[in-house]
DNA sequence: GAGTTTATTCAACAATCGTTGAATACGCAA
DNA sequence: TTGCGTATTCAACGATTGTTGAATAAACTC
């Protein structure tokens, strides 16, 4: 017998997974219950009220994710000469550690990412949650982009970030919308390929906005 | 007094508004009759069940903003030379149609794009329903890029599409993040500024991972 | 203006929702 | 074993959900 999951965080991996695919109002507190083989009032019990389980779900995993992704641009920063080092290093370094969500045997990951997708693209929740999650993070890269592209203006900068946001947050979401569009060519859950892919692309839209 | 708006309208334009938000399980039946300002078996009277109210919103103003887009991909290949017009004015083509949503004083259009960006990140909908009602065009606009784009692999194309559409999702949903992170530089609904930065960045992208 | 179709409202249905207080089971210290 | 705090279940609450059949109003046809 492999090792025990508690309870409460059965709980958590149940409501990653079904407010992943269905938002936060398309999940019941009744089918994550369900799910995770569990009374109703346990959820409530552990965590609060049902928007609290929401938050709770979303920063399990927040820490590991900036810190893997900090030190990715730390270590870029290190290799790199005191110039810093160029856009692409810091796109990569930025896209490289969620590869854990393909890499890890633990699917909670890819659910977790779909989350991120739901959370960055509701008017409801995509300032607020976000910025109290990532947006520490984000400035350092963004500090580290200007370095890089010294001649840019800072809201072309922003904006420039914009466009990968939305980029990565569609990768998040997998769909399957490209699986049908590429007609079986390009696959959604293809994360090492899609960021081989959006490295370079985004880089040079940096570089042609920004340089 | 101005022209008057059927009730089934109100009913759209409530429905739209209110998705466009929440999305689809955000939003009660008496929520949208209650903006409409009409009894809640009316929507069931006129569309069917809550869901055939949320097609009818997202089919309403598809043929309109396709048309806008096919014609300005056919003005633009008209004026180019035989070997068609290349990425940038493809892409031009691809999101300018689009600022009918800024500059119509309707502010129904920005709301359909919010929807438009709830559905094509939901895991839910974002194969079927997108599918269904934008794949045509889209082939037709990635003929074209193939076209400008001699040397490149089909899956290329289809990835760097994928980069657009995640980039042009992200800008619909008007989140407001941008004007955070970028301590207000920035405006999630100032869609021609955004377009100005997108059109250019992207080219950047596509010449570079197909080029 | 009578008759008929369409549009709209009213009232109600069973089902499901989030949440809670009380009751029971469990884990561990003494 | 006794006690006690935590964990879990049970049963139920009022509120809200989507949907519908019947009743009423409006629009249109002849």
């Amino acid at each position: 017998m492999s090792e025990k999951i508690s309870k409460s965080e059965r709980i958590l991996d149940a409501a990653e997974a079904l407010f992943a695919v269905h938002g936060y109002d398309g999940v019941s507190m009744r089918q994550i219950a369900g799910q995770a083989k569990v009374d109703v009032a346990l959820a409530n019990y552990h965590f609060g009220r049902k928007i609290d389980v929401f938050n709770a779900v979303f920063e399990r995993r927040a820490d590991k994710l900036n810190d893997a992704r900090i030190q990715a641009l730390r270590k870029c920063q290190a290799s790199a000469g005191s110039d810093g080092p160029n856009v692409e290093k810091i796109i990569e370094a930025f896209l490289r550690p969620l590869q854990i969500a393909q890499d890890s045997p633990d699917q909670g990951w890819k659910n977790y990412l779909a989350l991120i997708a739901y959370v960055n693209n509701s008017p409801v929740w995509g300032e607020t949650m976000m910025s109290s999650v990532f947006d520490e993070l984000v400035q350092e890269y963004v500090a580290a982009l200007k370095k890089a592209l010294p001649n840019a203006k800072d809201e072309d900068i922003y904006w420039c970030y914009h466009n990968l946001s939305g980029a990565l947050t569609l990768t998040f979401a997998q769909t399957g919308r490209i699986d049908k569009l590429s007609n079986g060519k390009c696959r959604s859950d293809d994360f090492a390929t899609a960021y081989g892919k959006m490295i370079p692309f985004i880089a040079a839209g940096f570089n042609e906005v920004c340089g």
